[in-house]
DNA sequence: GGTTATACGATTTTT
DNA sequence: TCGTATAACC
């Protein structure tokens, strides 16, 4: 059976894909059919050169890509493929280390310790060591572990290298506990596996023999470890094909080093080195703007990007007035494109710099019903009940999981506190011993109750591990439910989101169900390896008849027929943070280059010209990378209502002298921006109706008839929700339990004004500028009172209020609640 | 030992 | 602005 592979490929393609032995760096553009060649190179290897399939190994970065490519190689080739080695870098050294668990001194059981459970451990170090915030913070410290991970420092290179010894010590301590928690951490199961490798011959001889063709996806993110790791697996041979795109690398702050494939040839002498450079997906005008944004960078191989197909339509680049029109626009563009082109809702992706950006998106386009996701944001894994009924399961395939025993002691509430936690802790540092080792013999510094609840709590886990050897895994996890107590918390709730709680666990146990159900290893291990290892990267569903909302990290290796990139503004995107160092610049316009390529027929990029950040409405400059779009594939449209004043160009051609010449002169004319009118709602005065409360049943001591009381507002935090009722002149909280629907808010009223060169203070803008003298405020202590005076000026403008009975008191405005 | 006030901080997140 | 971590409180 022989295939026709240069009738199926472009000659590049197929020169990458008859590439047999020898090192090879694909470097494969946005689009330009990089899986296919990968694929049937694959298949090329199997069927042509008699590689026998399970010396192949293809590593990659999510398990969605792992699986989509054994599912195209396995239709390309047939059931041969299931033997090809096909893994991400950390299932791969999860895997191994198991094998090998003695060497790194862990149970074969170890568990996998992600972020958050780093971050409790450090905490503790960071806090038993007594190091002062203003020393090493909580996230400097985090910063410099996952930094030396990345790398393959361990806590000796720390100190004897870069002599951080206070970080070192951490480190150190760090490590301590996490193997006598039985666990690894990610970077350990990069870290630790290559310490395999280096430390015993007989491992690296195994791997090298067993794997005689090596072949890494996205080698751009690769960090060095993995590079490190990918080396000593390969042979005399050098069989080793990487494949990826330095433009799209926009991992560095993770640890993805670059460099890796910038200076893969120097590393491989001899290397061939294939650019895959014609595009597929995208139209001429989208491919030129892309281009024209990354020429700008310095570090990279170069390519070029083409196309046979035409140009296109142009991209459009929308000025909104703010980002509510910006919002607008979008929505209404999508419409009119379902309205006339042959386009589903799927067809639409709307991507973003970071997800604090969606929000206003997300309102207008439920305001207009239209059906939409928003990939990533809480993982399934990271909502609250998961975490508490996975941290059970853990620690019943590994009782010496620190993190996880602290995480379900007391919950649901036994009555075991802070002080009974900390002295377990105390006795397990004592001791150098687990916590769980602590229970089975409890320090003598405890009362009696504390010493009964610790035993019931050690009584209720063992049975659980006990039954857990013979149950099957869904049952399991409602054992633990049940017993645990996890579910007569919930349903003693009796609340919404108590119902919404129990709705996950059962989604849980239907995971737990279908898991068990795999032909594979179905056993706890496995399913809670899995779940250590998921990202929403794996479950970015597209299939589903809905415009997809993401960031532009989340967008990598996806393509969209329409794509709009919003909040295209200085500091937003460039993202402030990137703007003096020039690394971080060129992977932000990296990252702009990864969103513009999405784009397969129509592109927008969105700006607003005013944009609420952090909570301060300010004006926005355009991004200095719409500067960069050649004028010719560009169209500019305007949206929303316009204040007063010139308007600017928002791009010239990347050739244009004027945009380096200064904007200002010496002597010349300037002007000056008009201070911003404080807008604020007239709160103290009885609002507009929005919804009518209805209350059922009445709650104890409610003093609020609910058929008069006027609903101003819905406050959520924490998770809970309350309503802000106003009735007879006063302010109160209310929790609903049924309400109307909403009716839209009514206009906000203006209400101080501020002379010339005042500028209202941070609190005053936060809470709408209601400190004028003669305004009624409530505190939280004196009640109501009248603003007597303002004292000073300054981001805490302080106020003197009179309180009947308590006279004349000076406080923060903050701390005011307008009434 | 649990609830409430206040202080604080804030990109991106393949595993 | 909004969510969370910590301190202060009962």
């Amino acid at each position: 059976m022989s295939r026709d592979y240069k009738a199926i490929l472009n000659p590049v393609q197929y020169e990458a894909c008859v590439h047999v032995s020898g090192p090879l760096l694909i470097l494969a553009g946005a689009g330009s059919g990089k899986t296919r060649v990968i694929t049937h190179r694959i298949a090329y290897l199997i069927e042509n050169a008699g590689v026998d399939p399970s010396s192949i190994l293809a590593v990659t970065f999510t398990n969605k890509a792992a699986r989509e490519m054994k599912e195209r190689v396995e239709n390309l080739v047939g059931d041969g493929a299931r033997r090809i080695f096909v893994s991400t870098f950390h299932s791969m050294g999860a895997r191994l280390l198991r094998q090998h668990h003695r060497e790194i001194g862990r149970s074969p059981n170890f568990v996998i310790y992600d972020k958050s459970d780093q971050e409790k451990l450090v905490k503790q170090v960071l806090k038993e060591r007594e190091i002062a915030e203003t020393a090493m913070s909580l996230q400097t410290a985090m910063l410099k572990l996952d930094s030396a991970k990345n790398n393959g420092y361990t806590p000796e290179d720390v100190h004897n290298g870069s002599r951080d010894y206070l970080f070192a010590g951490v480190y150190g301590d760090y490590e301590k506990k996490l193997q006598q928690a039985d666990a690894l951490d990610f970077g350990d199961l990069l870290m630790a596996f290559l310490g395999l490798l280096k430390q015993h011959q007989h491992i690296r001889e195994y791997y090298q023999q067993r794997f005689r063709h090596v072949l890494v996806d996205e080698f751009q993110d690769t960090n060095t470890v993995q590079y490190s790791i990918l080396k000593r697996m390969l042979n005399a041979d050098r069989n080793l094909c990487v494949v990826g795109d330095d433009d799209q690398s926009i991992y560095r702050w993770r640890g993805a080093e670059v460099g890796n494939i910038l200076n893969f040839e120097q590393d491989f002498p001899g290397a061939r080195v294939i650019k895959l450079e014609q595009n597929y997906r995208s139209t001429g005008n989208i491919l030129e703007a892309a281009g024209a944004v990354i020429a700008r960078n310095s570090q990279r191989h170069g390519k070029k990007l083409w196309t046979s197909a035409g140009r296109g339509g142009p991209i459009t680049v929308c000025v909104a007035a703010n980002e509510r029109a910006e919002a607008d626009f979008i929505r209404d563009t999508i419409r009119e494109l379902m309205r006339g082109e042959n386009y589903q809702w799927s067809d639409f992706a709307i991507m973003y710099r970071a997800n604090a950006l969606s929000r206003v998106i997300e309102d207008s386009l439920s305001q207009a019903r239209m059906p939409y996701v928003v990939a990533g944001g809480l993982r399934f894994y990271d909502r609250k009940e998961i975490k508490d009924v996975v941290a059970y399961l853990r620690l019943i395939n590994t009782p010496n999981s620190s993190v996880d025993l602290e995480r379900v002691i007391n919950t649901p509430p036994r009555g075991i506190g802070a002080a009974t936690i900390a002295r377990l802790q105390a006795a397990a540092r004592d001791r150098d011993c687990s916590p769980w080792a602590v229970l089975e013999n409890p320090p003598d510094d405890l009362g009696a109750a504390a010493r009964r609840k610790l035993g019931e709590f050690r009584g209720m886990m063992t049975g659980l591990m006990e039954q857990a050897k013979d149950q099957p895994l869904p049952e399991m996890v409602k054992l633990v439910l049940r017993q645990s107590g996890y579910l007569d918390m919930l349903t003693g709730e009796g609340t919404e989101e108590a119902r919404g709680r129990m709705q996950n666990l059962d989604e849980l146990v239907s995971f737990a169900a279908e898991f068990h159900q795999r032909p594979e290893d179905n056993s706890l291990q496995a399913f809670l390896e899995q779940s250590a290892l998921v990202s929403d990267q794996d479950s970015v569903d597209l299939k589903g008849k809905s415009v997809t909302l993401m960031t532009i990290h989340t967008a990598k290796g996806l393509e969209f027929p329409v794509v709009f990139l919003t909040g295209w503004e200085e500091g937003v995107f460039p993202h402030s943070r990137a703007r003096e160092n020039g690394d971080e610049l060129e992977e932000e316009r990296r990252l702009g280059y990864v969103g513009i390529t999405r784009a397969m027929r129509r592109l927008f990029i969105t700006r607003a010209e005013e944009r609420t950040v952090y909570g301060d409405r300010r004006p926005q400059r355009p991004s200095s990378f719409l500067l960069d779009l050649p004028r010719e594939c560009v169209r500019e449209v305007r949206a929303g209502r316009f204040g007063a004043g010139p308007y600017q160009q928002p791009w010239r051609r990347p050739d244009d002298e004027t945009i380096q010449r200064p904007r200002y002169q010496l002597g010349g004319p300037v002007r000056s921006p008009a201070p911003p009118q404080p807008t604020v709602p007239a709160r103290a005065s009885p609002p507009a109706r929005i919804a009518t409360l209805v209350r059922d049943p009445e709650p104890a001591g409610a003093s609020i008839n609910p058929s008069d009381a006027i609903v101003h507002n819905e406050a959520v935090r924490a998770g809970r929700s309350w309503l802000e009722v106003y009735q007879s002149g006063d302010w109160q909280k209310l929790v609903p339990t049924r309400r109307e629907e909403p009716a839209p808010a009514p206009p906000l009223e203006s209400k101080v004004e501020y002379e010339p060169g005042v500028r209202p203070s941070r609190a005053e803008r936060r809470d709408g500028g209601a400190w004028s003298p003669g305004s009624r405020v409530r505190h939280s202590k004196y009640g109501v009172g009248e603003i007597h005076e303002r004292a000073g000026e300054g981001p805490e403008a302080k106020v003197k209020v009179y309180f009947p009975g308590e006279g004349i008191k000076t406080i923060i405005a903050r701390f005011l609640t307008p009434v």
